[in-house]
RNA sequence: GCGACUAUGGUGUAAUGGCUAGCACAGGGGAUUGUGGAUCCCCUGGACAGGGUUCGAAUCCCUGUAGUCGCCCCA
């Protein structure tokens, strides 16, 4: 019956008024872009955790914070990340500015910071540089759980020296992250060595693969002729043997490389950092070198992370100077914000959430008058304070204090705003008290100040 | 970019191709005209979009869209 009314009516309105919406004709909502989603309220205390934890670490580290722009030349990335790379061929949002240059939305960090690096002369500062930031990428990807075509990441990079001590130190700073927000993680380490020594041990797996053509998969195949050093990925079962008797990239390393990876993993050892030999680790950008890590959780297996890896990053020794800088050896990491606070949710963390100290619930116009007064008073005093204005019953008011968790709720009715008083309830016992209008700052002041009202 | 699966109120779900699409939670209102966290009552709100098959479609088919999984790759 409802439903005949409606159409009834959309027959009515044939001639809609112009820049009105039909009456009875639903409008449909524009949606989501594919692969981009909304960081509702409910999860902003895991956002704001894991982003204050980042920033506070970071600070602790002497890591300055870098403000990128989201739009770079297309050109800086076809430079660093290399243009065969998948993230470059097929992934980025790409397009011609009305300008018609060409741009992208950056779909990594690290060669914005580089970028900005020598372009601001930052190598005739005291070295090395230190940068952080927490911004969005953009990759054209297919979306998954814990993929998205925006999302954040917390990136650190530090230029100008090549110590493996900073290596170490980097990688200690993404386990604190992780430590800090609950996650126990274990940090997967390689080193893929020089340029040359890489090309050179390329040369004896493809080799390798050769000889045992007849026995791999198809995928690998492919794999040999575009990234060779993918194939120690392989999970297909034909293809196990082959992997396991194939060279190992840390023996093809050359002597500066390997004793540099050596020190990197003693360091760790030091700090206590929790980390496991990843011999098949390679890294989809061109510009790493040496060392280079991921992070997944620890109770993850080998091949269960590979899909839901947290972060990720590396030495990249060789990237300011392909970008036309002097030349500065770096390394860094960029950590995902969205997986992180996927694992947040999984492991069952609880982000800290801050609860007001008092709600403040007036009764009437009078009240009403008054109570936003006191409202501002109260906040400039330095005391969280709440309402639900919106609300005008005492009993929604109370309800919505009750949700909030608030340890008290001033009330003020009409009777109070004649007498000059307000009532005071606290709400875990119900005790209420009266006091004078003029002096509920102070005193609430003074509670806040004593920690009466558990939640801190 | 490839393959597979899924799609019912805000959320989670139910219904041999057949009656007004049911239930729970959340939300709004009330029982209590100024007292929350318990209970009870009432209400709002839905078939992803577009086609097709059929007397009849939430249910079957096609296309699109989105999500999920695997591949590729990555955070």
């Amino acid at each position: 019956m409802k439903k005949a009314e409606v159409k009834e009516e959309s027959a009515k309105a044939e001639a809609p008024k112009a820049g009105e919406a039909p009456a009875g004709k639903r409008v449909k909502t524009p949606q989501l872009l594919r692969g981009f989603r909304d960081v509702l309220p409910e999860e902003q205390s895991f956002w704001d955790f894991a982003r204050t934890t980042a920033e506070k670490l970071a600070r602790a580290y002497s890591f300055d914070r870098i403000g990128l722009p989201l739009l770079e030349s297309q050109d800086l990335f076809i430079r660093s990340v290399g243009k065969a790379t998948d993230i470059v061929e097929k992934e980025m949002f790409a397009f011609e500015d009305p300008g018609g240059d060409k741009v992208v939305m950056r779909p990594e960090g690290t060669a914005s910071a580089a970028r900005a690096y020598i372009e601001h002369g930052m190598l005739d500062r005291p070295q090395p540089v230190k940068l952080f930031y927490i911004e969005p990428m953009f990759r054209y990807d297919r979306p998954q759980a814990g993929r998205y075509r925006q999302h954040y990441q917390f990136g650190a990079e530090v230029f100008g020296s090549e110590e493996a001590i900073i290596d170490a130190q980097l990688i200690t700073v993404a386990h604190s992250f992780y430590k800090e927000l609950g996650l126990d993680v274990v940090m997967r380490m390689n080193s893929i060595g020089t340029n040359e020594s890489r090309t050179a041990y390329k040369v004896e797996l493809v080799a390798h693969y050769r000889r045992h053509r007849n026995t791999i998969c198809e995928d690998c195949k492919r794999r040999l002729q575009k990234n060779p050093l993918r194939v120690l990925d392989c999970k297909e079962e034909s293809c196990q043997p082959v992997k396991a008797s194939a060279p190992q990239i840390l023996d093809y390393l050359d002597d500066a490389s390997k004793e540099h990876f050596m020190k990197v993993l003693e360091y760790l050892d030091e700090v206590g950092v929790k980390y496991v030999l990843s011999p098949h680790l390679v890294r989809g950008l061109d510009y790493y070198s040496r060392t280079v890590f991921e992070v997944t959780l620890a109770d993850a297996d080998e091949e269960a992370a590979r899909g839901t890896v947290l972060g990720g990053g590396g030495r990249y020794d060789a990237l300011i100077e392909t970008l036309g800088g002097r030349p500065t050896p770096g390394c860094g990491f960029g950590l995902g914000i969205e997986r992180t606070v996927m694992a947040m949710k999984d492991k069952g963390v609880v982000p800290p959430v801050v609860t007001p100290f008092v709600f403040l619930a007036p009764l009437g116009d009078g009240a009403r008058r008054k109570g936003l007064l006191l409202f501002e008073q109260l906040r400039q005093a330095g005391i969280p304070v709440a309402e639900c204005f919106g609300k005008a019953a005492l009993k929604a008011q109370l309800e919505a204090a009750d949700r909030m968790k608030v340890p008290h709720t001033l009330i003020l009715g009409q009777k109070e705003v004649l007498d000059g008083t307000i009532i005071i309830r606290d709400m875990e016992s119900g005790a209420q008290e009266t006091v004078d209008i003029g002096k509920v700052v102070g005193i609430i002041q003074k509670k806040l100040a004593n920690g009466n009202g558990k939640s801190e």
